[in-house]
RNA sequence: GCUGAUAUGGCUCAGUCGGUAGAGCGUCACCUUGGUAAGGUGGAGGUCACGGGUUCGAUUCCCGUUAUCAGCUCCA
């Protein structure tokens, strides 16, 4: 494809490349803005770029727009195609771009062209009547759009901020081919069904009612889930030299304002009165933590000292945010504080990154890191703020471990490193994160005696891995697509029976498995085992026992394997071998 | 919270241009006792999210509320 750029240059690039996939869509969200101006001319047209999965352009129309305006629009987009218009590209001044933007009433693109200086010169692209202040890049010609679709139309801030207009933004995507556009949409399609809202149903994990949103219910396969990973977290941690505590969820005001989170996050968090006292419900467990820690005074041998906690928390989330078990009001955090010297500061953290990394391998993601540097609105010195997030990169550094940079992103108390998962669709997840905290410590005048027999401020350290357990149950249900590995399965063997004649066979097997410690049940309804297999099948079990006539003569079962199909027949002890060889 | 959309048996959905509703799956009963992805017959099950309004009459039209979905903002 060629590809006209910004300073006027034609080059060559392939959709396949990043380049031109991106001009590539950016053309196609421009086709998008000049069928709406040809069928809604008084529509303002604000910006329109290429996404990762295809492209969007915000609109402030002058009628409610719905998604039962894409026929007319996709017909129109589908003519411009065909037009085969040549992308033109000229570069005015401010002053030429401000008039060609009055003339057009273009007022938010005018809104731009205000913020820029004098001389700074503006990009514009044309294609046949329609005009578009860009810096581009665009494929050359109109016609190589050869497959598109709009996706969804949702509201979208002008310029990001909830202070402005909300104007409606259309979603699309866009191919060079209708065959890879429709790949793409079978693969939505197949993603979506992976979904956990939609596996949480099926498989019964766990439920959400308008009698509490955002406030999961653990249904008893899902809690088994959920059990699994704390008896999995809590023997990782002790190897690892954390103990276990557990804070109330309830502390009083005082306890809050000290933590300056009543001044700061108030409005996310639940309160109550008791005996005329104001007290708030735990948006985090890190307060009742320090109560913990000045119980007693503290000497530098102690450190570093890794206290955890399974701490369930509650936040009012707002209501447009809530998404399943991905983003909830109640959550548990496998939560852990880490006090140390500033000299232990690298090496802790480089434990945690490692200890993280461990977890997400077991169980197969992919992620990626973010360090996120000192914003604007911080407190604490700049000496402080340098340590520490010298700290958190030469920590990553000597790990060799990638990470971007989000300048102005930490908390307002330390600065952070942020891991994030993916979900089925792309979407990406904050799981674990680990934070540097100097606020806390001073705030409440948190104390050790150093070597030197002075008092000092610890260094303390926020930390989870899961990041919220119920989180990390969401991503986990997607990535399996419900279909867990064995020794996180809530049901990990189920034994069919041929026909109710073979059920107490049945019933023998079960009572010996059940003595190994595995979670077994036993399908002995009146129906055919293809029916039987089938409805195991869809509650995703990994081993399947069939016991008929020919099993009981023998004292075997036939084994069936979730992905792998039929074993064959094997006496009880051999398939012991096989699931304790797996893992259970 | 904001913009738009949606809400019908346990689940997935159809339907009513205003006259109180259907299917498949599931469930229950009976028949069938069957060897690797759905055996047959019959029954039960719904104030059509909730609250108002219009109307002789509202599940259907209008307004509001709640929840959910897509996205935006937010995520200390």
């Amino acid at each position: 494809m060629k590809i006209k750029k910004r300073d006027g240059s034609i080059l060559e690039a392939g959709f396949e490349e990043e380049l031109g996939k991106n001009a590539f869509r950016h053309t196609a969200a421009h086709i998008l803005a000049q069928a709406v101006k040809r069928l809604y001319p008084d529509t303002k047209c604000a910006i329109g770029p290429s996404i990762a999965d295809g492209f969007y352009y915000d609109f402030d129309f002058s009628f409610r727009f719905s998604e039962e305006n894409f026929a007319e629009i996709e017909a129109e987009m589908k003519k411009i195609v065909k037009e085969n218009l040549q992308l033109k590209h000229f570069i005015a001044d401010r002053k030429k771009a401000m008039q060609i933007m009055k003339e057009r009433g273009e007022t938010y693109k005018i809104e731009m062209l205000q913020e820029l200086s004098e001389g700074e010169e503006i990009s514009f692209y044309q294609q046949g009547e329609y005009l578009e202040m860009c810096a581009g890049p665009h494929v050359a010609y109109t016609s190589l759009v050869k497959a598109f679709k709009l996706l969804s139309v949702a509201g979208a801030y002008w310029r990001g901020d909830e202070k402005n207009k909300m104007l409606t933004r259309i979603y699309g995507t866009a191919f060079p081919s209708q065959d890879m556009l429709e790949e793409y949409l079978n693969r939505r399609e197949e993603a979506k069904k992976r979904d956990h809202r939609k596996l949480g149903k099926e498989l019964g994990l766990f439920a959400l009612f308008e009698e509490g949103p955002g406030f999961p219910f653990f249904l008893p396969k899902g809690l088994i889930l959920k059990n699994l990973l704390v008896d999995y977290w809590r023997k990782l941690h002790a190897r690892e030299g954390y103990v276990e505590i557990s804070t109330p969820i309830i502390l009083n005001r005082q306890l809050w304002e000290t933590s300056g989170h009543w001044g700061h996050y108030r409005e996310n968090m639940y309160t109550t009165v008791i005996d005329e006292t104001d007290f708030a419900i735990k948006p985090m467990n890190c307060p009742g933590g320090m109560l913990v820690y000045k119980m007693a005074p503290h000497s530098y041998n102690e450190f570093p000292m890794r206290i955890g906690e399974l701490g369930i928390i509650h936040r009012n989330e707002k209501s447009g945010t809530l998404h399943g078990l991905m983003r909830v009001r109640c959550c548990t955090q496998d939560d852990a504080h880490i006090f140390m010297t500033p000299g232990q500061i690298t090496d802790e953290i480089k434990g945690v990154i490692r200890l993280i990394d461990e977890v997400y391998s077991d169980f197969g993601f992919k992620y990626h890191v973010e360090l996120s540097t000192r914003p604007d609105n911080s407190i604490g010195s700049d000496k402080d703020w340098e340590m520490a997030t010298n700290g958190l990169k030469s920590a990553l550094d000597e790990l060799k471990m990638p990470y971007i940079i989000n300048e102005g992103d930490g908390a307002f108390y330390g600065p952070k490193i942020d891991f994030h998962l993916e979900d089925s669709i792309g979407r990406t997840w904050q799981c674990g994160t680990i934070q540097l905290d100097f606020q806390l410590p001073q705030r409440f005048e948190a104390e050790y005696t150093g070597e030197d027999g002075n008092k000092h401020r610890p260094i303390m350290i926020h930390r989870v891995v899961f990041g919220s357990i119920e989180r990390f149950i969401g991503i986990l249900i997607e990535h399996f697509a419900g279909k867990f590995p064995l020794w996180l399965s809530p049901v990990q063997v189920k034994i069919l029976s041929i026909s109710d004649k073979y059920n107490d066979y049945a019933k023998e097997i079960e009572n010996i498995l059940k003595r190994e410690g595995l979670r077994c049940e036993v399908d002995g309804r009146a129906e055919k085992i293809g029916y039987k297999i089938r409805a195991a099948r869809l509650e995703r079990i990994p081993y399947l026992l069939i016991v008929g006539e020919k099993e009981v003569e023998t004292d075997c079962v036939s084994v069936r394997k979730r992905d792998d199909g039929d074993l064959g027949s094997m006496p009880i002890g051999q398939l012991l071998e096989i699931l304790k060889e797996e893992g259970i």
